[in-house]
RNA sequence: GGGCUCUUAGCUCAGUUGGUUAGAGCGCCACGCUUACACCGUGGAUGUCGGGGGUUCGAGUCCCUCAGGGCCCACCA
């Protein structure tokens, strides 16, 4: 049965459950026969939930104060995304530094979020039922969509239903409550040790009017602002996008190498990828110093085809080693062109329309020739790609094609989520300053990222060089429907047209509102549109400017102040260090604006996960495996385990054919069990039993310093190395020293079995991070509360003596003699002499129990050596060195 | 073009402020069903620490340089 689905994890019966015996909770539960895994992840998830195992506690956290509280900004993943092995990986890692503070004491305050609204649960929408979104329909209650499930839907707009907003966003709502679902039941399943109660979508009402409250603060002190600009835009999305959603993709296109007429009949040839932006070229450009183009700068030359008039420019960006040296500036192929209408007062002559078509119209067509106006009627309608080769045909008729196009390949500006090339449009959009062009805040911005501890450290500079290579503020509104509306309205005047320039606020505590059906404040309803009253902003905000606003969401920013003196700055955010340009960085914004402050005090940054050939696992390729059946075919403890064994900001490998790392984890679950099961297997000891022998003692000094170094390692953040030696210590308590105490413990001796019961104890809280499913079942057998709520272990002891790995090294070269003889571990030894320090005398009985040794001679050495043994029921003895 | 990061056993990786014969797990080989565990146990073999140069009594570790992965950024006609 499938584990992991809604359904089964909620609704798991107890018989289900081979040997839970009862379901009061305060009860320990019976060592079963044959420990194992299989069915820990729904037993304890329920148990902790039921007994609110990671529930914050808000009144304890008023009472004690921010100093005992832990607070996580975790990341909110996007609902309509699938979930894939780097998320595992990643929030494994934040719930390990999370487990980890709460043994330690901490009241952690640890919510989850999730991403739903923007452009991926829109574009899910769409494909999943059949619908595109079109605002000027009106809303129909009785909407049915054509399909549910998005089998045979049709990725062509053509082919989708158009319906009103109002009928779209409840679309959303509805896929997105579902895809929660899923996704909850995979973190519970995975163990995440969030508060649920906590949980917050950033559609939601909470988030809609915290996300509100801080774009109208920014508003009021300038930080938000509209502006009328050339801007980076989606033609499949027809929306604008941020520089931080950008992405280059190497794309096929070709030089075209064509002539430009000079007033003496002569030519000046350029190269251009984009012939298609021809009739809106406004000028050619070359390097002030390039002596090819100098006679030319301040004369002009008329387009070819067209026949306008345009000037020859010099600017220093102009590359004298590309093309022909000369470019054409248009409106607008590239980001350049756009500094260059800037800088040199270029007019503009915009072609291309926000659905990607050439216009019908084009701006400059007064200035084309007859024969101009009539090659554009050709292209007006067309798709950029369309046009372009079209305008390749016209060229070659008029031999203004300078050979034939040469095919290269070169990287294109894409949004990250789009699948065409970005065209410059220019569009009125909302902004919110990050420093591109304030010196002052930017400079602020890298002294906070100075005073956050970046781990690993070096994550930092990436920070730094975002911040450091912002090239405009932040573009914030999009055009499209599902997500939180800008909220403002503008006065509409006697002549019916918006005043842009005087936007009407709402008060705060009417947050959230929605300008396109909601009221201006002091206008009515009626007045929507009409001259002297009022318009609403269409626009919503990008999704990052909500997300941005996590920690003052979850944590009950100006609706709960005190919860949120209590939480804020968080102690740690934890992310993938894909998100740095984007979350990280605008939370760091967000919070500098807002509070003048660092957001929280740690920033965990986990690496990627790479497929075996040392590339960036590909989503295609990446999601083979889903979490839910990784989880259900290895455990949660074993992919656990997988992530905890590599460090934060490292890249880790995985083969989906071949999980070692979880195949290692899984048997490390089980050891645990069957571990534990044997030292409880020896009886409660007497009350009074204390670990005196020496070897045991010794181990316990082994161990406390085991416990220092996790300590010390977790406090730093670095849960591989807490892993690493604690897993080392558990394998040599098991595969040694419980090897040579066990016929100590059968016979009943007080100090083997206290000191098998203290280390047990203590192993499982060091574990309980990594795995907590199998240590949870082990502490339940002697415990009444959770090893979750249980105290993170503390250990004093003297410095070891030596003496374990001492006894250690002298049983290995026992079992060396016996496996050399191809004998069994368990034939007996009738003499053996041990060289050795002189203090193995102290565990010599238990050395001669587990070799099964009759006669053992100590002679002291520095060096351990087990020499002249002889076996029973072997033909030939020889001597061995250890 | 700029930056970050990595290069240690067949594979995946540890190697803290430079300090004896460089470690672990997996895999491999051999042995053992030893009453916690066969989803197991025991033992074994395995490395010019990417190349070159330098500092030092001593370098996997520090400096320079070269090479090769990976990632991020970049005004890519």
């Amino acid at each position: 049965m499938g584990l992991y689905t809604g359904a089964t994890l909620r609704h798991l019966t107890i018989d289900t459950v081979p040997y839970i015996v009862e379901p009061e909770p305060s009860m320990t539960s019976a060592i079963p026969e044959k420990p194992a895994l299989e069915g820990l992840e729904a037993r304890w998830g329920e148990v902790w939930e039921r007994e609110g195992t990671h529930r914050f506690d808000r009144s304890a956290a008023l009472e004690a104060g921010r100093a005992s509280v832990f607070s996580v900004d975790t990341p909110p993943p996007t609902a309509s995304g699938s979930l894939h092995i780097g998320h595992v990986f990643s929030y494994t890692h934040m719930d390990l530094a999370a487990r980890y503070q709460r043994m330690r004491g901490k009241n952690l305050f640890y919510p989850m979020g999730w991403d739903d609204n923007g452009l991926p649960t829109e574009r899910r929408v769409q494909n999943y039922y059949g619908v595109r979104c079109d605002p000027s329909l009106p809303y129909d209650p009785a909407f049915t969509p054509p399909l549910e499930g998005g089998e045979g839907a049709s990725t062509k707009a053509a082919d989708q239903v158009p319906i009103s907003r109002r009928n779209f966003i409840e679309l959303c709502e509805r896929l997105t409550e579902e895809d929660e679902k899923q996704f909850e039941d995979v973190w519970r399943a995975l163990g995440l040790s969030v508060d649920w109660s906590l949980t917050y979508r950033t559609i939601g009402t909470e988030a809609q009017a915290t996300a509100q409250r801080a774009f109208l603060r920014n508003l009021a002190r300038g930080e938000a602002y509209q502006a009328d600009a050339p801007t980076l835009w989606d033609v499949t999305f027809r929306t604008a996008v941020a520089q931080a959603e950008l992405e280059d993709k190497d794309q096929p296109a070709a030089y075209h190498r064509v002539s430009f007429h000079t007033p003496d009949g002569g030519t000046i040839e350029i190269e251009t990828t984009r012939p298609e932006l021809l009739p809106a070229c406004v000028a050619l450009v070359a390097h002030p110093d390039d002596e090819r183009y100098q006679p030319f700068f301040g004369t002009t030359v008329t387009t070819p085809l067209f026949g306008v008039e345009v000037p020859v420019v010099a600017h220093h960006l102009a590359q004298q080693d590309k093309g022909s040296g000369i470019a054409m500036i248009c409106t607008f192929g590239d980001v350049t062109d756009v500094v260059w209408q800037r800088e040199l007062d270029l007019p503009i002559r915009a072609v291309i329309g926000p659905d990607g078509r050439l216009l019908p119209e084009a701006p400059a067509a007064d200035l084309f020739t007859d024969a101009g106006r009539e090659a554009y009627t050709e292209l007006a309608g067309k798709t950029v790609f369309s046009a372009k080769a079209r305008m390749v045909e016209l060229l070659r008729e008029s031999g203004d094609l300078i050979g034939e196009p040469r095919p290269i390949t070169h990287p294109v500006k894409f949004f990250e989520k789009g699948d065409k090339p970005l065209e410059i449009i220019s569009t009125r959009q909302w902004y919110i300053s990050n420093g591109a062009r304030d010196d002052a805040l930017r400079d602020r911005l890298l002294s906070a990222g100075r005073e956050i501890e970046f781990h690993p450290d070096f994550m930092r500079v990436r920070y730094d060089n975002w911040v450091g290579g912002l090239t405009g503020d932040w573009l914030i509104s999009r055009q499209r429907f599902f997500g939180v509306p800008i909220p403002v309205w503008y006065p509409v005047d006697a002549e019916g047209e918006p005043d842009r320039a005087a936007p009407i606020v709402p008060a705060e505590d009417a947050l959230p509102v929605d300008p396109s059906s909601d009221a201006a404040p002091g206008y009515d309803e009626a007045q929507r549109g009409q001259p002297g009253g009022f318009v609403g902003e269409v626009d919503i905000m990008d999704t990052w400017a909500t997300s941005s606003l996590t920690p003052q969401i979850a944590g009950g920013w100006e609706t709960d102040p005190e919860l949120f003196a209590a939480v804020f700055p968080y102690d740690l955010r934890s992310q993938g260090q894909d998100i740095i340009r984007t979350w990280l960085f605008s939370t760091v914004l967000r919070a500098q604006l807002e509070h003048g402050s660092i957001p929280w005090t740690h920033a965990g940054i986990s690496g990627f996960i790479v497929d075996p050939d040392r590339k960036k696992m590909s989503k295609s390729k990446g999601n083979v495996v889903t979490p839910a059946a990784m989880l259900e075919e290895h455990g949660s403890d074993a992919v656990r385990y997988w992530a905890a064994s590599a460090r934060l900001g490292t890249d880790a490998a995985f083969d989906p054919q071949n999980p070692k790392q979880i195949k290692i984890g899984r048997r490390l679950a089980i050891k645990v069990l069957n571990a534990a099961k044997f030292v409880y297997s020896f009886g409660e000891p007497p009350a009074d039993a204390r670990a005196t022998h020496p070897l045991d003692a010794d181990m316990l000094a082994e161990l406390a310093v085991v416990v220092r170094e996790a300590t010390r390692a977790y406090d730093g953040y670095d849960h591989a190395r807490a892993l690493e030696v604690t897993e080392q210590f558990f394998w040599t308590f098991c595969d040694d020293y419980l090897e040579l105490v066990k016929e100590r413990a059968y016979a009943g001796d007080g100090s083997a079995n206290a000191a098998l019961r203290e280390a047990l104890d203590i192993m499982l809280r060091l574990l309980a991070p990594v795995i907590p499913f199998a240590t949870e079942e082990v502490w339940r057998w002697t415990h009444d509360d959770s090893i979750h709520r249980a105290a993170w272990p503390v250990l004093e002891a003297d410095a070891p003596r030596g003496l374990l790995p001492a006894v250690s090294a002298a049983l290995i070269g026992i079992r060396r003699a016996k496996t050399d003889a191809k004998a069994s571990q368990k034939t007996e030894v009738l003499s053996a002499t041990l060289a050795g320090p002189a203090l193995i005398a102290d565990a010599v009985d238990d050395l001669r129990a587990v070799g099964k040794i009759g006669e053992l001679t100590l002679v002291e050495a520095d060096e351990i050596a087990v020499t002249d043994i002889v076996l029973a029921e072997t033909p030939e003895q020889a001597p061995h060195g250890a």
